[in-house]
RNA sequence: UCCCCAGUAGCUCAGUCGGUAGAGCGGGUGACUGUUAAUCACCAUGUCCGUGGUUCGAGUCCGCGCUGGGGAGCCA
């Protein structure tokens, strides 16, 4: 097919003026008279370019200035000033090509459409306004993403999806077998015997990459892993899908306070480039989906982020004039609503919360001297309290194994792991990003459905 | 998994005291010399989520189920 120009690098012409051929759908048509207008999208931007169709210059300008929305189609043109106000330049039409019909039956109507209706046609809901900024978000996020760490020589590593190993206990496991689903070969006692299985042993796709990151570290010092990431956890809500992707980097030689300056350092960054790169998308975002948001996440990324122990929080929420529906204890775990109040009331921004009780939080986490905390840290921020979870990691053997017995962990699917505490252990730290959470958090967006492609959550893996 | 709310035209919704369905948008036809998810006129559109019950009569009341949404837990 004859050579395109994206509509977005076509509007970021100096001036008006050459012949250009663009190809996009349909957002909507206007006729009038002799005149007839028609919003191209390509996807390559917000808003498309509009078309200009003149009876006169046009052939088969009766059926040209009808064309239903959602119709594709390939034009070539003069781009000109327009005369009209809305926007600076339009393509005048030489020449017009319906590469795919539309009918009336297309189910994307120039009109607001609720999420849930769009949820439910996730194959077209991309060639709508919102979540056509949405995934031009999210493309462009994951890029800098890789280009924050690849600035910072953080190596990329991919850990395996399929795993021997549901260590951290983070929740369910999706099981992986090709044992067939009656009659699988059986223990004396009943159970299912594995051995059997295409691995020979158990498996699930990976509820974490961290174990595997840490013993890239004790290789590569800073390392990072951004990939897919699987729960099979029956959780009904806006914020937890069944297949989701996380950032987890992992640093050697560092700890807790390097682990919160990297953190710190990373949401900065992402905030201010989603601002300047995503400037058009970020604006709808602030226009029609959260008022404001532009403001809060300008805030953000000139924030110096707080720093608060544990035990001062609780201190905090113990003398705040609110009652909380949760209780306020040394010991318990913060609740979303103690969070935001954190974040929110305390702070006024975002917060490190810093040095857990160890009885609340994962094996794999440094103890501290006081014996009844690790080194552990959230990030809080307004409006959704956690977006990270981190720690500093226990790199002594003797501590690390005792942990594993106290929590009645079985020790020996773990070797690999306990061996990089074995020969040349370092300190060291990373923390956990949920990839979805943080475009909620850019975007406005308040449903994790509507931030990730074709979502997989309890009873949904459509499309 | 627990609690709450909802399901009516393609979409967003209204529907009074239980009396047999109605707006906007979208669609069709036409008008209009530059529109901005145009405007104006006319036209068409229904398994009222399913199922059982109460009733002379159920979109409306009750039971059960299904689906969706919100909140919580778990967490990222």
């Amino acid at each position: 097919m004859a050579k395109r120009t994206l509509i977005a690098d076509l509007l970021q012409q100096p001036e008006a003026g050459g012949d250009y051929t663009v190809a996009g759908w349909v957002r909507s048509t206007r006729a009038s008279g002799d005149v007839a207008f028609i919003v191209l999208n390509d996807g390559s931007n917000l808003s498309g370019i509009q078309l200009v169709l003149e009876r006169a210059t046009v052939t088969n300008f009766e059926n040209h200035s009808k064309l239903g929305t959602g119709t594709a189609l390939q034009v070539s043109g003069e781009l000109v000033p327009s005369p009209a106000a809305g926007q600076q330049l339009e393509l005048r039409v030489t020449a017009l090509t319906v590469v795919g019909e539309s009918n009336p039956d297309y189910p994307l109507q120039k009109k607001r459409h609720s999420f849930e209706y769009l949820r439910s046609i996730a194959h077209l809901r991309p060639r709508s306004n919102t979540f056509g900024a949405v995934f031009r978000l999210r493309s462009r996020l994951a890029q800098a993403i890789h280009q924050f760490f690849s600035e910072r020589n953080f190596l990329y590593v991919h850990t395996p999806i399929i795993t021997a190993s549901d260590c951290e206990g983070a929740g369910e496991l999706f099981r992986v077998t090709t044992l067939p689903p009656n009659g699988a070969p059986r223990n004396e006692g009943g159970s299912i015997d594995f051995s059997h299985d295409f691995f020979g042993q158990k498996t699930g796709l990976t509820v974490s990459g961290q174990l595997e990151g840490e013993l890239f570290a004790q290789s590569f010092g800073n390392i990072y892993t951004f990939g897919p990431t699987f729960r099979a956890e029956n959780s009904n809500t806006a914020r937890h899908a069944s297949e989701f992707w996380m950032i987890e980097p992992e640093m050697a030689f560092s700890n807790l306070a390097d682990d919160a300056d990297l953190a710190e350092e990373f949401v900065r960054y992402l905030c201010s480039f989603a601002l300047e790169q995503c400037a058009e998308d970020m604006t709808f975002f602030d226009q029609q989906i959260e008022k404001g948001l532009i403001e809060r996440v300008h805030s953000v990324a000139q924030a110096n982020f707080a720093r608060m122990e544990y035990g001062d929080a609780i201190t905090h929420l113990q003398k705040a004039p609110v009652s909380f529906n949760f209780p306020v204890e040394w010991g318990l775990d913060l609740q979303t609503e103690h969070e935001r109040y954190l974040t929110e009331q305390v702070v006024g921004g975002p917060v490190f919360v810093l040095n857990y009780p160890k009885d609340i939080k994962a094996f794999y986490m440094r103890q501290n001297d006081d014996g009844r905390t690790v080194a552990a840290m959230d990030l809080l921020v307004p409006k959704v309290g956690e977006i990270i979870g981190g720690s500093q990691r226990e790199e002594r053997l003797d501590q690390l194994e005792q942990r594993i017995n106290e929590m009645d962990i079985p020790k020996e699917p773990l070797w690999w792991y306990l061996d990089s505490r074995r020969w040349g252990s370092t300190p060291h730290a990373g923390f956990g990003l949920g990839f979805e959470r943080l475009i909620m958090y850019l975007s406005g967006m308040e449903n994790i459905r509507d931030v990730i492609p074709f979502p997989r959550t309890p009873r949904h893996a459509e499309f």
